[in-house]
RNA sequence: GGGCGGUUAGCUCAGCUGGUAGAGCAUAUCGUUUACACCGAUAGGGUCGGAGGUUCGAACCCUUCACCGCCCACCA
């Protein structure tokens, strides 16, 4: 017997380690069957679920569930990203918390201290996935810095290298003064804060003239090697190829004619940093300009600066730079202006500079148009669509990726230097001491990128370099699933991998989900405290409430609301579905081995079959189309809409008092519905779908329903039992509409003559009469040829629909009812005479857009006749 | 500066190839009839952001404007 409630929480535990035992979500297991596979975007290992993962699982394991119903060998692939700055950054914080730092500990003992920390906090977010009910191929799971997932990454370092695509450069580089490292330009966020263009007059030599910059960052003069100015600019043209004497420095410094400089913009006069500035270092190579580096790594100044400036931040320099000039008087002018400052992406916060390094990039060039071709050709596509352009505007911009970073925990690149600093680049030390000729080498301090080794996960994960069965059988992937946020640092990297070392494209469809906001709109972030865990959200509702309401919300459009209030009512579903079952149960409706649904005799059987093999084609189509809100939808109208408000109702009267041979077959019709609504909601709703799936069967079932057929439906006199139950419901629909409008109250039951009926029509009136008389309150309901005295009128199809209500009728209230009705059908006609004596859209318009007005006119107007006649007959 | 989304019922969103709008939540009224008050019945509620245009016909196509949001860019 099933419990009065649904309890998620004890449910779900036992029904998950059900699911593991039974090796339901094993890849393999089914050798003849067609592959069906998925990488989880790998989360980071020392992370925790947020609400964007929740989205991002549960619509990878709608597909998986599906699919593996649908009979697929399905492979979901687990795994977790080592994260490099993220866990490294953690990793620190907890040793200052100590009194202990990196340095202080030195590499090899650090990487010990991190190694312990992803041993302790590693398990935590797959055991939430586990939550969700993912059902992932654990027993596969992988780690980004696994022994095996390592050796992809150095054979692809040392391949690509050995092709010549990834080589040492001396450049500007994005800085992190904190963490002391290189990062990517996708790391760098540019903010638009308040601050100030500073006006600075630099003398120029040997005269009493000035020439004036303008600055954001006044601090870095310090650096300045020139000054340039556009070579159209009349202004300036005289002042070209003379020096400028640089303010506190005393440094002679020329003055340049570049078209980087814009006349429009501050004084048309800039100064050049080619050690601090991007633009300025272009500059610097093009006029063969010193390049001064002033600053110290961790963002202070060096002693390449006056002596006054030594040592100071960057705020602080900045501070006595301006007060010096303008001690000077050289400080001509300040205006408050916004502009964009890089900030770290993560953090938000301004550790960022633009620094001279030596760093490894990657020339991703020849690699980035295989992968804008695969999309051209279709190989993958996008899901919306949409997103390829973005894909596109980046791949054809692509810029050599800098893949060091100067931290411990990652991949150390697979580089060796002898005394001379010559390079080997090898697999390992040993082959690189044999490349040496046996020279002593010391290995490159620097690890790679984390996204680096991301970019191999869809064939790394699956045994690459090895060539595994697995590889051979799952690769490429049929879907991956992930959020906009990462196309750039993840997509398009795996794509041009993917496609360099397999020579194949890593996925077919690439599906952008939506991206995660709160019940208010606002991205969820720490610092705000809006942040929703999905955990805390299913120790509330229950993870098959979340899921549902995820896959509800999913629909295509960029953002999605989520909060409490909506997974609340995913739990009220679920409520639902329980107490459906508990219905079923009390009435013996038990599942009748063999049952063959397309065998029911009784109509309103008959209808439930077609209603459900329509909800099945309706679900299927939606998942297979990714559309997973029609999907849900599709399922939930169903099982609110059809199964519980009018199949569970019309049964009602029949297990009461109906024969015993439409008794048997309305049970295990009920049955058999019910375990289809099981099925199709087990995609979305696998914990509830299973234990009602074991609960509800009185002798165990062949198979858990993890692995149950999806269902696939045939249904015949569809058409008839429909049209009639659409009558039968019609009518119901028209009496209890009737009786609100008229507060006729509950309790009461009256009387209701069909009048004006066809023959049909009155044969379906008695067929169905207990149904009727139960669902509308009726004490009697029969077809008469004349409307009784004193009787509330509707209109149903032919007929007149009347309850003779005697003393309760409100005549007054009755005429201004139908009054009402006939209004609007007038209007209504009105506008389709109006079409139809358009000549233009009689001429033009289609053939059975013609028809269709025509007999909705007509529909209208046989409504209106019988609408005016049943008010002529209330006089 | 370039690009991309969005603007539909009080709120959150559907509306796939153009035939004058749907759901959930919320609201109102009624309600304990063999599951379910985490419920049921009934009802109200929209000039589909504005303005033009194409079309017999536009929420849907085109132009333009407005507002909100996102992404990219070498914005001193």
């Amino acid at each position: 017997m099933l419990d009065k409630t649904f309890s998620p929480a004890d449910v779900e535990k036992r029904i998950s380690a059900v699911w593991e035992a039974s090796g339901a979500f094993r890849c393999g297991t089914r050798p003849g069957a067609e592959p069906f596979s998925i990488v989880i975007p790998p989360p980071n290992v020392t992370g925790r679920l947020h609400i964007g993962h929740a989205l991002n699982n549960t619509l990878q394991d709608i597909l998986a569930r599906f699919e593996r119903m649908r009979g697929k060998d399905v492979l979901w692939q687990p795994g977790t990203d080592h994260a490099g700055i993220a866990t490294q950054l953690i990793v620190e914080r907890q040793l200052a918390e100590r009194q202990m730092s990196r340095l202080g500990l030195g590499r090899e003992k650090f990487l010990e201290e991190v190694w312990k920390w992803k041993a302790e906090s590693g398990g935590a977010i797959v055991e939430q996935q586990h939550r969700l009910g993912a059902s992932a191929d654990w027993g596969r799971e992988r780690f980004t810095m696994d022994e095996g997932l390592s050796r992809a990454v150095t054979k692809v370092f040392v391949e690509l290298y050995k092709q010549g695509l990834i080589y040492k450069d001396k450049r500007l580089v994005n800085w992190d003064t904190r963490l002391q490292t290189a990062v990517s330009d996708l790391e760098v966020e540019n903010l638009e804060i308040r601050g100030h263009l500073w006006h600075i007059r630099y003398p120029i030599e040997d005269s009493g003239e000035f020439i004036t910059v303008a600055t954001t960052r006044p601090e870095t003069m310090l650096g300045d090697t020139a000054v340039a100015v556009h070579p159209d600019d009349e202004r300036y043209k005289a002042l070209v190829g003379k020096m400028a004497v640089l303010p506190l420095t005393g440094r002679l410094i020329p003055i340049i004619a570049d078209d980087h400089s814009d006349p429009e913009k501050g004084t048309g006069a800039v100064k050049i940093t080619p050690g601090h500035d991007f633009n300025d270092f272009e500059v610097g190579k093009r006029h063969k300009l010193p390049l001064i580096n002033i600053l110290n790594k961790d963002g202070t100044f060096n002693n390449d600066v006056p002596a006054p400036y030594r040592g100071l931040s960057r705020e602080a320099a900045r501070k006595k730079v301006l007060a010096d000039l303008e001690a000077a008087g050289l400080l001509e002018k300040s205006e408050p202006i916004t502009h964009a400052v890089p900030h770290d992406e993560k953090t938000k916060t301004v550790v960022l500079e633009p620094f001279l390094t030596e760093q490894w990039y990657l020339n991703v060039q020849p690699l980035a148009d295989k992968a804008i071709a695969a999309v051209e050709k279709g190989e993958t596509r996008f899901f919306p669509e949409n997103w390829t352009n973005v894909y596109y505007s980046w791949m054809h911009n692509i810029r050599p990726w800098c893949i060091s970073r100067q931290l411990w925990w990652g991949h150390q690149i697979p580089v060796w230097y002898d005394a001379d600093g010559k390079v080997y680049c090898a697999e390992t030390e040993e082959a690189a001491v044999k490349l040496a000729g046996g020279k002593k080498l010391t290995r490159d301090e620097d690890v790679l990128d984390t996204w680096f080794s991301s970019a191999l996960w869809p064939f790394s994960t699956l045994g690459w370099p090895d060539q595994t069965t697995e590889l051979d059988r799952y690769y490429p992937t049929n879907v991956l699933v992930t959020g906009f946020d990462i196309i750039f640092f993840w997509v398009a990297r795996m794509m041009m991998m993917g496609i360099h070392f397999m020579g194949k494209v890593p996925f077919e469809t690439v599906l952008i989900h939506n991206r995660v906001l709160d019940e208010q709109g606002a991205k969820m972030s720490k610092t705000k405290g809006n942040v929703v865990d999905p955990i805390t959200l299913i120790d509330e509702f229950g993870a098959d409430a979340l899921r549902f309401t995820l896959a509800l919300a999913a629909g295509q459009s960029r953002d999605m609301r989520i909060g409490p209030t909506r997974v609340e009512s995913g739990r009220n579903f679920a409520t639902k579905l329980w107490n459906t079952s508990r219905f079923c149960e009390m009435n013996g409706c038990v599942t009748v081995p063999g049952f063959d649904p397309a065998g029911v005799s009784e109509t309103v059987n008959q209808w439930i079959v077609a209603e459900t093999a329509g909800a099945v084609l309706d679900v299927t189509a939606a998942i297979e189309a990714l559309r997973f809100n029609d999907a849900a939808n599709a399922a939930y109208h169903f099982v609110y809409d059809i199964f519980c408000d009018w199949y569970v109702e019309i049964t009602k009267p029949i297990f009461q008092s109906g024969s015993e041979s439409a008794r048997s077959e309305t049970r295990a019709t009920t049955a058999w519905a019910r375990d289809q609504i099981l099925k199709l909601l087990h995609p979305f709703m696998p914990f509830i779908t299973e234990e009602l799936w074991a609960a509800t069967a009185p002798t165990p079932r062949d198979s858990l329903l993890v692995v149950a057929e999806w269902p696939s439906i045939r249904s015949q006199g569809a058409q008839a039992a429909s049209a009639e139950m659409n009558w039968v419901i019609d009518l119901i629909k028209g009496v209890r509409s009737v009786r609100a409008e008229m507060n006729v109250p509950a309790g009461a039951k009256i009387p209701l003559v069909l009048t004006g009926a066809s023959a049909e029509s009155a044969a379906r009136l008695a067929r169905h009469i207990d149904v009727i008389s139960t669902l509308a309150r009726l004490t009697s309901a029969e077809s008469g040829p004349a409307i009784p005295k004193g009787s509330a009128q509707f209109v149903l199809g032919e007929a007149v629909v009347a309850l003779p209500l005697g003393d309760v009728i409100d005549f007054a209230k009755e005429r201004a009812r139908l009054e009402k009705d006939l209004k609007k059908t007038q209007d209504e006609i009105a506008r389709f005479d109006a079409k139809l004596s358009n000549e233009q859209f009689v001429a033009k318009a289609p053939e059975e857009v013609l028809t269709e007005q025509r007999e909705k006119r007509a529909e209208a107007q046989a409504l209106a006749a019988r609408l005016s006649d049943a008010i002529g007959r209330l006089a």
